[in-house]
RNA sequence: AGACUCGUGGUGUAAUGGUAAGCACAUCAGAUUUUGAUUCUGACAGUUAAGGUUCGAAUCCUUACGAGUCUACCA
């Protein structure tokens, strides 16, 4: 693995940064469940750590009570466990409430910080430059005296600046709800910009990576490290490194779309299959391998960019290929007669020494595996064409029974000796016929320019027939091949879910 | 509109200013095959454009064009 990120460290170190200080940290807000985007914030830290074998932290970055809560800390825990990833210290940027508080004072006091308020009754903002009142009013912010949306702390850099973030941004407002973890203790909150750097900093992180939509913020982020910056306390100034972030068309990302489409009653929890949280993911039957794997395999640059979720399919199919058993299911079957083939007999074919399966003269094969015109690129059972059964006999259809101009019988006769056999179906016998449930969906997915959800209805169950003594042996939890068809998981007793359909080249 | 960031085959990524721009996926052929899968072999295809600096530019500079992010009391 290379990537930039990698070199501008190895250049900190060319530059005099000892080994021993490097850090790292990934810092989730507590406001939803991961999904596909964190893991490539987490996979880079993480991975960063391991090459340079050094520390980082877990930490929360809870300073909205607004949208945060235990549950979602909880599930992030589990979520990061679950891809493998473990972590040196777990901290909360709510353990620091205190110093930034007393940091924000203390800019007050330098001049470099002030209070803004609304004044109702004039429809104005009106700034204070006096310290002794903006502390007086930065006090009663903390005492609760003052309502959400009056009052609150301006960092004072320029107003002239043309990046916005640099435009006296706000650094504390008033919140008037229970934190959480710090519950009642608090009515002032940092924001983003006031708390996340100086985390860094206290923690004393080397190496902040962040998505680049916080490239903007990054000389906010080096002011205020600048202004809090004591040497004897940390020398050590860490550094945002931004990449690009995980833009997948076919699938959403966006914790606000999720919310939208638990609103809107479409999907009941963040667990829904047609979703990419690590947590549908999971339910689907998909391990933590698959989805690192693909992360791997998208790589860390600063440009932007569009893939597919087939890109993970591709990952998730190299692995499954070589192992998941097979077995074969039909879903739309037809009847078959094998005319040469006794009556009332049941032959058990060996598929290993464990299991067998039972071949009668009644079988079901697929639909769509048979043609009654002729055609040279069509290799499966026609009356030309000469197949083979999975597992079983060759043989060539003679005769079809149609109603209402649908094929309803085929009849078939075994061949021997037949050489060049250019296609293998599945079948399953007429009288071991087992129903199974099978749950298939798509992605939803957002199509920003057309501002349209796509696929929201996506998730049907369609039915499907297998054998009834082969399934017997399946163990709950696997995922298994249906033959030619794809990829599916079996969750529980006689049900499966999706994960990915074989490309049909025909 | 401005500020910031980024432009390498269809897609995702490599290449201390120095070999003929490498790899993977996709696509298309051929071989193997009891999955039209897999596997193997091969082919196709690229530095956004125009200038400049240099013995030498994907890389440095300028301009144009294109894309993304931001312009929240979210992170």
């Amino acid at each position: 693995m290379n990537n930039f990120i990698i070199k501008e460290i190895n250049k900190d170190i060319n530059n005099g940064l000892s080994k021993k200080k490097l850090k790292f940290r990934f810092a989730p807000e507590p406001n939803g469940v991961l999904h596909l985007g964190h893991v490539k914030a987490l996979y880079i830290n993480f991975k960063l750590a391991k090459l340079f074998n050094c520390k980082i932290n877990l930490r929360f970055d809870d300073t909205n009570p607004k949208n945060e809560n235990l549950f979602y800390v909880k599930k992030i825990i589990n979520n990061i466990k679950w891809l493998g990833f473990k972590w040196n210290k777990l901290s909360f940027t709510s353990d620091y409430f205190l110093i930034l508080y007393k940091w924000a004072k203390k800019l007050i006091i330098k001049k470099k910080a002030y209070i803004q308020y609304y004044n109702k009754n004039t429809q104005k903002n009106y700034n204070v430059y006096d310290i002794d009142k903006n502390l007086y009013h930065f006090n009663n912010m903390k005492l609760g005296k003052y309502d959400e949306n009056m009052f609150v702390l301006r960092a004072n850099i320029s107003k002239e600046l043309p990046n916005y973030h640099l435009k006296n941004p706000i650094i504390y407002r008033i919140i008037k709800k229970n934190h959480y973890k710090t519950l009642n203790k608090w009515c002032i909150y940092p924001t983003y910009d006031w708390a996340h750097g100086q985390s860094d900093y206290i923690e004393k992180i080397s190496h902040s990576l962040c998505s680049i939509e916080f490239q903007n913020h990054k000389p906010l982020y080096n002011l205020f490290i600048n202004y809090i910056y004591n040497k004897t306390f940390n020398s050590l100034k860490p550094k945002q490194i931004e990449f690009s972030k995980l833009n997948i068309i076919d699938t959403i990302t966006s914790k606000r779309q999720f919310n939208y489409l638990i609103k809107k009653k479409i999907i009941k929890n963040y667990e829904d299959p047609r979703l990419s949280t690590l947590n549908s993911f999971k339910k689907k039957g998909y391990k933590s391998i698959y989805i690192i794997n693909f992360i791997k395999k998208i790589g860390f640059t600063k440009r932007n960019y569009n893939i597919s979720i087939k890109t993970l399919d591709i990952e998730v199919k190299k692995i499954l290929i070589k192992k998941a058993p097979i077995i074969m299911v039909l879903f739309n079957p037809i009847k078959l007669i094998i005319k040469n083939f006794k009556k009332k007999y049941v032959k058990w074919i060996k598929l290993n020494n464990k299991y067998k399966i039972p071949f009668t003269r009644y079988i079901y094969i697929e639909y769509d595996d048979f043609k009654l015109k002729h055609d040279n690129t069509f290799y499966r059972l026609s009356l030309k064409n000469y197949i083979r059964l999975k597992y079983s006999y060759i043989i060539k259809a003679y005769k079809i029974i149609k109603k209402k101009n649908k094929i309803k019988k085929i009849y078939c006769k075994i061949y021997k000796n037949i050489k060049n056999i250019k296609s293998t179906i599945q079948w399953v016998s007429y009288n071991f016929i087992k129903k199974i449930k099978i749950l298939n969906y798509k992605y939803i997915y957002f199509n920003k320019k057309k501002n349209k959800i796509y696929n929201i209805n996506s998730l049907k169950s369609i039915i499907g027939y297998t054998d009834k003594i082969y399934i017997k042996n399946l163990k709950i939890n696997n995922i298994y091949q249906f033959l030619r068809i794809g990829f599916f998981y079996f969750y529980k007793k006689n049900n499966f879910i999706k994960i990915l359909y074989m490309e049909k080249k025909y």
